[in-house]
DNA sequence: ATGAAAATTGACGAGGCGTCACGAGGGGGG
DNA sequence: CCCCCCTCGTGACGCCTCGTCAATTTTCAT
């Protein structure tokens, strides 16, 4: 009685059964299934089946775990989106100008992207030259975190008083962009295109580095 | 496939047989119904089933037209740029200042996309909290048409010699994702979302307009 | 050991996919 | 004006994927 009142509240803390563990294992059989194939087929050619495939699993157990191929698509972006916002939102909060703020919201965004390529190539190139976008509810809250940290950045009068969610907005398409560009050339450098991105926040078109060479950036105004 | 290239030397001028006829009219039946499809059910839950039994056509006539609903996408997303790139190319060719090249380009793409609802309410709108933006040969045109202007304006003296390559790519993610923006607010005010675009580009972070309601920009620096 | 709860399995009906043989009907030649 | 040819629309077909579900296996608690 004692012992069994103690267990079953204890062992919530660690979910070590064999049902926690294969439960655990087999979404992650499916999610890198997933990753692998959408690398290789492209996300719109990728079918359900074409992932349980790569898998030692059964079509019916994928449905126990996802809804559909979109919402393996939205966890992996949502992996993604979850490493790298606590990252961003601690880097912004200890930028004390306008300068930090901006280049190291940049610059760690444009290194996570060079480095981790293996979920990059999964969501990259789909189809023949087409481009998903998908703003899973983690990515949506990473823009949201920007913008209330422009927003807190205005309060303490780091940033004029300008339109935070326009600014979030393009801040998020330079650096989807420029990331896209980026990972089009080798060799990745993402200081060049922080550099870049920074200076055209913080001074617009006058004070960009100045192209040295085929598409490499350095130096500046 | 551009038929009227394909067709006998000289009914080239007028394709006014019936059959000519017919051929233009079901494809613009399919694409009709496509974008009212797609329009209401969201690209990614769309099938070409769907698309032809908005159609008094069969379901093999569509295959004469197109090889999937992704060609049926990427015909409307040409016809978006085809009509917009030249209007943005023009307003470029007269810009005799940097002023007048990056205001120009963003309060005429601004003001296309909150003119022209019907195409961008068929593209927005896909399955929940999913963007697609597909890259159609001639969107990229358009890019790279917006990179060759800036070359000729850096070779011009108008733009100092900076990476045309991301610059491009900056002025193409800010026009994206303040469009997309604009068209979430109400009403639509293209000739703010430029404003705040061009100040961006020209000076800075510290040259924007202020806020001063509720995600409404005027004033300046 | 045993029964209940939970999870996996694969077969199934529904329906979409792309194809193809057929037939209707434009269009050019006689 | 007719007729044949050839293009193009048609819808049924075989294949495949979808999501479900009853049966079965696995885990867990007693």
């Amino acid at each position: 009685m004692d012992v069994s009142l103690l267990k079953s509240p204890l062992s919530r803390e660690m979910p070590s059964g064999k049902r926690e563990q294969t439960k655990i294992q087999n979404r992650q059989l499916i999610l890198d299934a997933a990753r692998q194939v959408f690398a290789e087929l492209g996300y719109g050619a990728t079918t359900v089946r074409d992932i349980i495939r790569a898998t030692p699993l059964a079509s019916g157990t994928f449905y126990n775990y996802f809804k559909s191929k979109e919402e393996v698509f939205q966890a992996i972006r949502d992996e993604v989106a979850i490493a790298i916002r606590p990252r961003l939102h601690e880097e912004r909060m200890k930028a004390n100008t306008v300068e930090e703020f901006i280049s190291c919201t940049f610059r760690t965004f444009f290194e996570y992207v060079s480095d981790d390529r293996v979920n990059f190539h999964a969501i990259r190139h789909t189809a023949d030259n087409t481009r998903i976008r998908m703003d899973t509810p983690e990515v949506i809250a990473g823009f949201e975190e920007l913008r209330s940290d422009i927003e807190s950045a205005i309060a303490k009068g780091l940033f004029p008083p300008i339109d935070a969610d326009f600014l979030m907005a393009a801040i998020v398409g330079v650096a989807f962009e420029l990331g896209e560009r980026m990972l089009g050339r080798e060799p990745h450098d993402p200081v060049a295109a922080a550099k870049f991105a920074t200076a055209l926040f913080l001074g617009g078109l006058r004070t960009l580095p100045y192209a040295v060479e085929r598409g490499v950036n350095t130096g500046s105004a």
